[in-house]
DNA sequence: GTCATTGCAAACGCTTTGCATCTGT
DNA sequence: ACAGATGCAAAGCGTTTGCAATGAC
């Protein structure tokens, strides 16, 4: 009765990479790294089985401000990220201090089952120091 | 030679709506509202004044989980939001530490020019406890 | 053998763009 | 009259879905 769930060959793929990734991967960009790694996965499939992963609390998303949303490999502990717009580059922060503040918060208003989500956004050392590049309007 | 600003019937009618609502409203519904109050403007005519007013300024921008982009009259003082995500819902909320933590992170990893996003999405008071009502999976 | 899963391509929803027309200034 | 602004409809982009084929159990 309990739909069982099968270890396909697609399945397993998408879980290890991502399992060996560190960081935050689109859908897309998880489909072309696969197929660059030789396996063979339809772009559906990578989006059915992330929607799994998420609903079963194994991922993390993040919409970015273009729309696309990117996956990552659910943390035990919350994270926060600290991204570089330029390069990408990302650290993993961790801020004690914020769960708690937005738990008060949402009580005060009334508010149940709340997630945040905090990213913040800059140009890391590499980017913002020496090397300017044209960055665009 | 500055491109100059015209100010046409619909420019008007986008700016209005937008002065008197206080929440987040996405350039669908916007759209739609300004249809329903009798002004005729085009879709694409919303999205380009939007775009304009988010360039300069004067309009805040918020992509929710789906990748509808939310956009709200830029607040002179930087707030946060507590949106449900049932009803829509939103709550102005200011969190004073938050961005003098956002800058000390930061700076601990070299980052410059740090934007942040912090948003908390749940369940209001009316949505969460009384009333409830199927959510899906 | 069954039924979850896959692949493909078509469908979707939001957003952007090309281009002819219109309209502030 | 000039150049920005508009409207429409088509194109773009990420994502979802219908359906027949495939493969895990």
């Amino acid at each position: 009765m309990a739909t069982t769930t099968r270890v396909t060959r697609q399945r397993q793929a998408v879980t290890d990479l991502l399992a060996e990734h560190d960081g935050f991967l689109s859908a897309q960009q998880l489909h072309a790294a696969l197929r660059a790694s030789g396996h063979s996965v339809g772009l559906a499939t990578v989006y059915r089985n992330l929607a799994l992963l998420v609903d079963s609390g194994e991922l993390d998303t993040l919409v970015r401000d273009d729309g696309e949303t990117l996956y990552r490999r659910c943390g035990r502990a919350h994270h926060h990220h600290l991204v570089c717009r330029r390069c990408g580059h990302t650290v993993e922060i961790s801020g004690p201090t914020v769960e708690a503040w937005a738990d008060r918060v949402a009580g005060e208003h009334g508010f149940t089952d709340v997630r945040h989500s905090l990213e913040l956004f800059g140009l890391c050392a590499d980017c913002g120091s020496g090397t300017v590049v044209n960055v665009g309007s």
